[in-house]
DNA sequence: GGTGCATAGTGTCAGGAGCACCTTAAGGAA
DNA sequence: TTCCTTAAGGTGCTCCTGACACTATGCACC
């Protein structure tokens, strides 16, 4: 920290971006990624992680957002750190380490999403065969996420402000890609006081009214995120 | 991560080491640290973390190696990424962006410790007053420790080969800053596996010998750690 | 309007994990 | 031999969890 000589290397910010959405055969909810495709040389036409280069007056959350809305047109509320990745061969020709983010997209913010020409959504665990060493980023965003849910309220951020507990279900068992029990699950999802009723009812639906819930943030959990500003 | 343009700005690569030595005045374990004192601006004749900018051909843990070694004389086993710190004003005058490690430090690895002219050790809990953001640093990796030790079994790196249970309770209570209940620790540990008997005793002491036991790596603990190689 | 159906929400119970506390084991020191 | 200290194991209580039965409440259909 202290010599702050001229590098040879570059500094890139990438994000994992998390949203979910039904899966094209079965119908229930999966864990889906947007990715970009490359257009120049290394990897050119393979798929990689939306990011760039780091500019000198942006931090480097802002520098995620940046490129997200730039690829995507998403701006999404939660946004954290992943991981550093910086082996010296990463980057054919070049000398490049890459802070990467993960985020997890709302169904209203990921209606705003807009795929450009060069930008696809990919189901999370297919993902395979990107450039750079994206492959190893994704699975471990992926390991990241499932491991967060179960010690924090991270659920939260793929709903809306109001949200049933069966929609809160339906996020859990997508990302761990098993079937919980209704019963027991309001249960635990209750004990820990992470959301509030908000006294409203959802209609409309061919059966009982299921009651709706806010997230509780008065009670906030203690993690070890360093929070992002927006 | 396509664009490699030359930027205005340099990477470091830091660490934050923790050891356990007896309290100044309890004598009971507690965490320290070593800090280096700044002998250049910004920030002159204040402590700061070991550190230093990233070499080209140097992977970024092998970066955080050399600085200890060469800084402390310190080559500890147990060494993991712990967040990457860039805001844009963090630093005056310069655009550092310092990836941080964390380090655990066996006993007869701290007895290998040079503490350098401008090198010394302060109690983890008590440090405050560095240079750039690196109390915020040592904070953060003091909630990481004492978070992960409750859920891996992270608390083997700050012993030696053999030990025995009531050592590595010592080691919790230390980093938890709290008395646990032999009884319970005893079974907690056995339970998960995580250390096997090695048939032997410690003598000497004034009282029953207590059995050795070895840290068990035949059942790795699924951890979200990425393996830095040594 | 009655009946069936789907999901919301509650109750119950067995098994297991964690915790406080008690008892026994085994060595050293006098 | 006796006493002291800590290791190591046992006991019972409580809470959590998972499995599953049961009740509640809307809509669709006849």
């Amino acid at each position: 920290m202290t010599d702050t000589t001229q590098q040879r290397l570059s500094l890139a910010v990438s994000t994992v971006v998390f949203a979910l959405r039904p899966h094209l055969r079965t119908g229930r909810l999966t864990v889906w990624l947007p990715l970009v495709r490359r257009i120049r040389e290394p990897y050119d036409g393979l798929w990689a992680l939306p990011g760039g280069p780091l500019e000198d007056d942006q931090d480097l959350a802002a520098s995620a957002r940046a490129t997200l809305a730039r690829t995507t047109g998403l701006a999404p509320r939660y946004l954290e750190q992943l991981y550093a990745f910086g082996d010296v061969d990463r980057s054919p020709g070049a000398r490049v380490v890459s802070i990467v983010y993960w985020t997890l997209v709302r169904p209203d913010e990921d209606a705003q999403a807009i795929d450009g020409e060069n930008v696809e959504w990919f189901p999370a665990d297919d993902v395979c065969g990107l450039a750079f060493d994206h492959d190893v980023i994704v699975r471990y965003a992926l390991d990241r996420l499932r491991a967060k849910i179960t010690y924090s309220p991270i659920a939260h951020a793929f709903l809306t402000d109001e949200f049933t507990l069966a929609q809160l279900r339906e996020v859990y068992e997508a990302v761990l890609g098993r079937r919980l029990d209704p019963a027991n699950f309001r249960r635990q999802i209750l004990a820990q006081g992470t959301v509030e009723p908000t006294g409203r009812h959802l209609t409309g639906t061919s059966h009982r009214p299921p009651a709706l819930y806010r997230s509780n943030l008065a009670r906030p959990r203690a993690t070890l995120t360093i929070e992002e500003t927006a």
